[in-house]
DNA sequence: ACCCTCATGTAATCGGTTACATGATTTA
DNA sequence: TAAATCATGTAACCGATTACATGAGGGT
């Protein structure tokens, strides 16, 4: 019945441009997903939701060689009401839900080898994801897209510190040389 | 019907020694609350289902003076269920959801002291937090706790990056002075 | 031939939170 | 006397994921 921070993200990037549930979800891959993850299905569900709500409005477009599409587009309500979200929603206290620390804090009934092969796949991981988030951070370096940018760099700060952390547990747990595996 | 993130993170508690529910909620607000948010109900469910599993046994405790308790304990089955899922769980892609950075993205059409309360917001609890984690790893330093430790520590490392990032936004967003509000 | 992109939708399940419901004892 | 602590449980709801289901067209 409420819209969530879900839809509000859907809603604010149909606000830049009318868009399919199809291109939605390409859209959050490359910016939005990286902090907020939707799932197809979680979109489309959201899409019409939106609409019950009156916030957005959908046209079906008939289209040669390709299959049919759902275009969506905020309606007057709907822009009042991400405005209104964006400028006073409240700070939700979200439990950052990380599952690798889990094991990590029961590490003492572990193997040592499982610890640094869980060390390592994590490394991996959030190597990965750095190198992607700084390609992103790069590719909008200089435009005016100051905002998208900042959330870019709030993930390669978070990863960087993550990688960080990774080495100090080394450490501390006397692991050396494990440079990739 | 498999058991999750949440059943190894509540039957590693047990392993440590055997607890109601109640003081499965307790313990975990200390240590893995941080990084593994549960909620009571949750908490209760989760252990019928462990019991149903015959990864634990819970037996009633009577007790004069204040209500009874069920306290459960590990089987023979559920330690070695935990071994197994601590030394080869795989790593599971969490798509890490932050949602202020959902506001944020879409700064461009906040207000600007919409964007400045919410950064002294974001400071104000990252601040809060890290204080408390701070606090924790200081009480665990020197102990033999070197895991426990670790994941204070990654709390530490995470929320100092966060604190870095507010910076940077308010220097490339021209905000000054803004030390507590 | 096969897979990828485009494009949508439904059904089932599940994990988690919130609220409802109860109730004795200790402490301020 | 009002509150906090100890202690458990259930019911309702909800957001999200996964799997099922379909199907044309373009590229290798």
């Amino acid at each position: 019945m409420t819209p969530t921070t879900t839809s509000f993200a859907i809603l604010g990037l149909l606000s830049e441009r009318p868009m399919s549930g199809y291109d939605v979800l390409a859209a959050t891959k490359l910016s939005i997903g990286q902090f907020w993850s939707m799932s197809r299905a979680g979109i489309y569900r959201e899409l019409e939701r939106l609409e019950r709500l009156g916030y957005v409005t959908g046209s079906d477009v008939a289209q040669r060689d390709r299959p049919h599409k759902r275009i969506y587009e905020p309606s007057a309500a709907g822009r009042d009401a991400l405005q209104e979200w964006l400028d006073s929603a409240d700070l939700d206290d979200e439990g950052p839900r990380v599952s690798f620390l889990v094991r990590i804090f029961f590490g003492r009934r572990m193997r040592r080898s499982s610890v640094e092969k869980l060390l390592a796949d994590v490394a991996a991981r959030t190597q990965r994801d750095l190198d992607a988030l700084v390609a992103v951070h790069e590719q909008l370096g200089g435009s005016r897209l100051v905002f998208e940018r900042l959330t870019a760099r709030h993930g390669v700060l978070a990863k960087q510190a993550r990688l960080a952390w990774i080495a100090e547990a080394r450490e501390a747990l006397g692991i050396v040389g494990t440079e990739s595996r």
